[in-house]
DNA sequence: CGACCGGTTGAACTGCATCAAGCTGAGTGG
DNA sequence: CCACTCAGCTTGATGCAGTTCAACCGGTCG
């Protein structure tokens, strides 16, 4: 389960979680700075319920985390899968919309929303943080309402390879060289399944697929070598 | 198309944006007061396409917007339907990463980002209302991944119901009386259906298929009248 | 060794998409 | 005033992508 580490700054994960929000910004701090508790969890550790009161405002500092809703009937939808420097746990209401559940070992900064209000210097940092998280969400609102079940499978495996299949992707490193990438989903196929909007079995179908295909190898079921990230690039239905 | 109106307060429109934000904030601003420029629209303007500088923060004060995304091979997904006292046109990078198209005749209101760089008080605003439609976007996601196409038209109409369907809604006002309610939907079948993630026939045929049951009467094809609002909620998936 | 869990594979089904035709009402022009 | 047009919508027939149901596989743990 969860335990405590109080320890102020001085935690080396911090600062890659503050590289990996907008560049350029002037916003650099990290929540630890405002005397954010900071909590390590264990994988499949909940953060908190959908329900739960909202007070704290959430920072990821390594791992990653997901945010998932039920419907009455079981059927679930992941919304968000976080990775370090994102923002959560902020919410309208007094309660909290979404479940918030680690995937890995992972770092979590927690600051009471009171602390929120009063610094503008941490609304500034959240009003980046959100608006590129929104912009994650547009992006994943195309898959769900508009991607067939291949597209959605290639473009979660493209999410993980962050230089590549944006705007300005430069291709392959180099002629001659294989278009190779290791990447780590850290996620059962039925948790890429409730975030896909697929079945168990359809997420399962696909990789097979691709593997007979030779797009990719499958080492351990979380671990998948892409053998050529530009064909799978073209897969995802933005090319 | 768009015309100016450079004149400042006293519009009264904008108080009802305002409010429509969350109610006990202290951020009870419009950006008209920080200087913003305001845009009446006709219907079916576009403020922005996808790809355009991001140099301009908006806020819708009247009528409705929506943004879209469009893949290569000419899919369209709607990913957000906007209501006055939303804000939209603020980006990570520094492109729009969505198309702006009224549904309605709309007023908005643009403010450089340099000025909101510089208003704290903008900044606490947008923090708000950012999160208040990440929430809806998590709500779509749901809709988007894993409801059913009955259940995707009930949630839309249900959304136009702003006082009903929500965690403590009430139920009919009173033991007796007609549980109605008249709601126009300012949108064409076209763009129902690519908000929902449905093709136009699939929307066509489940109002149809509701007009029969009897659950609503079809005045003009956008504006519906909901003859049982309560059964309608159920069929929504989230009760 | 057996139980169990997560994953894969196969066979059959089905909800929605696709394709195609017809309808309706607002706008136009003779 | 009525025929014509055209865009948006509806309806029907057919097809298929992805779901559902069921069996099986392989690694791990007691």
């Amino acid at each position: 389960m969860a335990y405590l580490d109080c320890s102020q700054p001085d935690c080396s994960s911090v600062q890659g979680a503050v590289l990996s929000a907008r560049s350029g910004g002037a916003y650099s701090a990290s929540l630890q700075d405002f005397g954010a508790k900071v909590v390590q969890y264990s994988p499949h550790d909940v953060v908190y319920y959908e329900g739960d009161p909202s007070d704290r405002l959430y920072e990821l500092t390594s791992g990653s985390v997901m945010l998932f809703k039920l419907l009455p009937d079981g059927r679930r939808q992941v919304v968000e899968v976080l990775r370090p420097g994102d923002i959560f746990g902020l919410s309208t209401g007094d309660e909290q919309d979404c479940t918030a559940e680690t995937l890995s070992v992972a770092t979590v900064c927690a600051l009471d929303l009171q602390k929120v209000e009063e610094s503008s210097e941490i609304q500034r940092k959240l009003m980046y943080c959100l608006s590129a998280q929104m912009q994650k969400l547009h992006e994943h609102a195309v898959l769900l309402g508009r991607k067939s079940a291949i597209e959605r499978v290639a473009s979660f495996f493209m999410y993980l390879v962050p230089d590549r299949g944006g705007a300005r992707c430069q291709g392959p490193a180099e002629e001659g060289t294989q278009d190779l990438r290791l990447i780590v989903l850290s996620m059962t196929r039925q948790e890429i399944a409730d975030y896909l909007g697929l079945t168990i079995e359809t997420v399962s179908r696909v990789i097979s697929d691709m593997r007979r295909r030779g797009l990719i190898s499958v080492s351990r079921h979380d671990e998948i070598q892409l053998n050529r990230v530009c064909d799978l690039c073209k897969l995802t239905g933005m090319h």
